[in-house]
RNA sequence: GGUCCGUUCGUCUAGGGGUUAGGACACCAGAUUUUCAUUCUGGUAACACGGGUUCGAUUCCCGUACGGACUACCA
């Protein structure tokens, strides 16, 4: 294939929701793997919606992810600048040529009127209320006022729009890359509004111009957008850019986990998983959206589990990492139905992950979480996380499930206590520690071996007290393997925990 | 309401005119494990419905139902 250009275009009004990440990873993996160009816009032609901070998260939410930007904002590149906002110029020029060429027209109406005919219709049963070729000649535009009225609004600065004035009576085709053929009527499509009376261009125009300038190849977007495609084929056609008008591909909603419709923030709350990338503190609520990131989740992990909704490579492998999801990555593979998102299977992706992570890049995840107060050579990390690694499902779960290496019990498990603290327990242990004592190295083999010789010798199996060496040690009922516990800790340490269970723990 | 899009186990999905409809997550059971977890083995569980077309339809066609998106001077 070709190499592409993709665009990832988000508006920057708050935090990058995470269906907004998977369509840019779909786009940024048919840019790697066509070895193609990946490029962030921002379309932040609403200044209404202009949320401060949110364009710098997405920088930082994409990157976070794994996705690099090939050109755009951030990096810069030959069709910069990449923000929308301020590319104003360029659109009233194309604005122009339409209104030029008789495919656009002034539009003087306040939204009083606007409300009146929409109104008007409803009441005398229209099915469609809106501002189109049956209308368009009933109201106050450059259509239907003379020409000298128009020029007297214009000049006096008389607030307008630019509307797109669409053929009354076409079927348009538009050959999606997941959907196929898809046809619309233009009865159905309004004169959308390409200009606004701000003089910001819609989201239709701006983008349509700017995928064209920038030469995209290739519109991979939400489905949201299908029913406005078509619109966007009669721009691209008045235009007179209709031979370069790029492939589109409507990608599959993401939905909520229970029920129907789309995945909202209200539902990733309610279900308690996050909905963002990262941590996000909304600049005028002050209400904080928890993050993927700060809810323990790994960057690879997500993108995978991502990738996977909507798409799947037709074998039965789950794990990709991201050059493999690169090389079999293609667009005729995308489901049609939006995908229900379940977090378990989110879950399970991480857990997965973090179990074929390394002891040394995982140590980083204890730790950045150590007790207060606790100190931790890298080397000891690595092996604690070594211990822990098949037993943990988030980052977070390492220091959660490492404390006992960094405090010692201050309470014992009283389920385990009032069953195994028994006189056979305290005869084992209190010569366990004696033993142990004497000892200068700990490893798990010597553990386990001097274990051994003081319950053979006291004729007491050693599976009986167990329990209670765990509970001594770590206060808890169950926990990892006791023995490479106890090499970490040292000899000194666990004797000294011993004692203390001894002194402290009633006798049954 | 209108337009467009969609519908295979609870979930993500494979498949495709004749299959025991496959996998994964979740769930349940068993095994392993000093505990919990991991791991392993097994199990429950799906083609929305109705008409066609066909020797045969879950697969193709048409309807219906249900769901979703859109229907702004928001993207």
């Amino acid at each position: 294939m070709k190499p592409v250009r993709v665009r990832f275009a988000p508006s920057p009004t708050g935090a990058l929701h995470i269906g907004g990440v998977r369509t840019a990873i779909y786009n940024y993996l048919l840019a790697k793997q066509t070895n193609g160009t990946m490029i962030l816009r921002i379309e932040d032609t609403d200044q209404t919606r202009f949320v401060p901070g949110a364009e710098e998260y997405i920088l930082k939410a994409l990157e976070w992810v794994g996705i690099k930007i090939d050109e755009g904002v951030g990096v810069g590149g030959p069709h910069a600048p990449y923000r929308q906002s301020e590319r104003k110029s360029i659109y009233h020029q194309y604005a122009q040529q339409l209104l030029a060429d008789g495919n656009a027209y002034y539009a003087f109406d306040t939204e009083d009127e606007l409300e009146a005919m929409r109104n008007r219709l409803k009441a005398a049963g229209s099915s469609n209320q809106q501002y189109s070729a049956t209308t368009r000649m009933m109201m106050d535009n450059s259509l239907t006022l003379p020409e000298s009225e128009v020029q007297r609004k214009l000049e006096s600065g008389h607030p307008y729009v630019i509307r797109l004035k669409v053929p009354d009576s076409e079927e348009i085709h538009l050959h999606d890359l997941i959907r196929g053929e898809v046809n619309v009527h233009t009865s159905q499509i309004d004169d959308k509004v390409l200009m606004k009376s701000d003089g910001m261009p819609t989201y239709h125009l701006a983008n349509v111009v700017d995928d064209y300038l920038m030469q995209i190849t290739h519109v991979i977007r939400g489905e949201e957008w299908l029913p406005s495609a078509p619109l966007h084929v009669l721009l691209y056609r008045f235009l007179g850019w209709e031979k370069q008008m790029p492939q589109f591909a409507h990608l599959p909603l993401l939905l909520k986990p229970d029920g129907n419709g789309k995945l909202s923030k209200r539902d990733a709350d309610k279900a308690g998983f996050p909905l963002f990338p990262l941590n996000w503190i909304d600049p005028t609520s002050g209400e904080l959206s928890k993050g993927f990131r700060e809810s323990g989740y790994l960057p690879d992990a997500l993108l995978n589990f991502l990738a996977f909704l909507g798409w799947n490579p037709g074998t039965e492998q789950e794990i990709f990492s991201l050059q493999e999801l690169t090389a079999a990555f293609s667009v005729d593979r995308i489901g049609k139905a939006g995908a229900r998102f379940d977090i378990h299977k989110a879950q399970w992706f991480n857990q997965q992950y973090l179990k074929n992570k390394s002891n040394e890049a995982l140590a980083a995840y204890l730790l950045a979480a150590l007790p207060p107060g606790a100190t931790c050579t890298p080397n000891k990390a690595e092996k604690i996380c070594g211990l822990l690694k098949d037993r943990v499902t988030f980052t977070h779960d390492f220091a959660l499930q490492a404390q006992f290496f960094f405090e010692a019990p201050t309470a014992y498990d009283q389920h385990v206590v009032s069953k195994r603290w028994n006189d056979d327990a305290i005869k084992v242990l209190t010569a366990y520690s004696h033993a142990l004592s004497s000892l200068t190295g700990l490893t798990a083999e010597v553990a386990k071996t001097t274990l051994e010789n003081v319950t053979a010798t006291l004729g007491i199996g050693t599976g009986k007290i167990l329990q209670a060496l765990r509970v001594a040690i770590s206060g808890a009922a169950s926990g990892p393997d006791l023995m490479v516990s106890m090499e970490i800790l040292g000899a000194p340490e666990v004797a000294a925990r011993i004692n203390r269970a001894l002194s402290t723990l009633p006798k049954v």
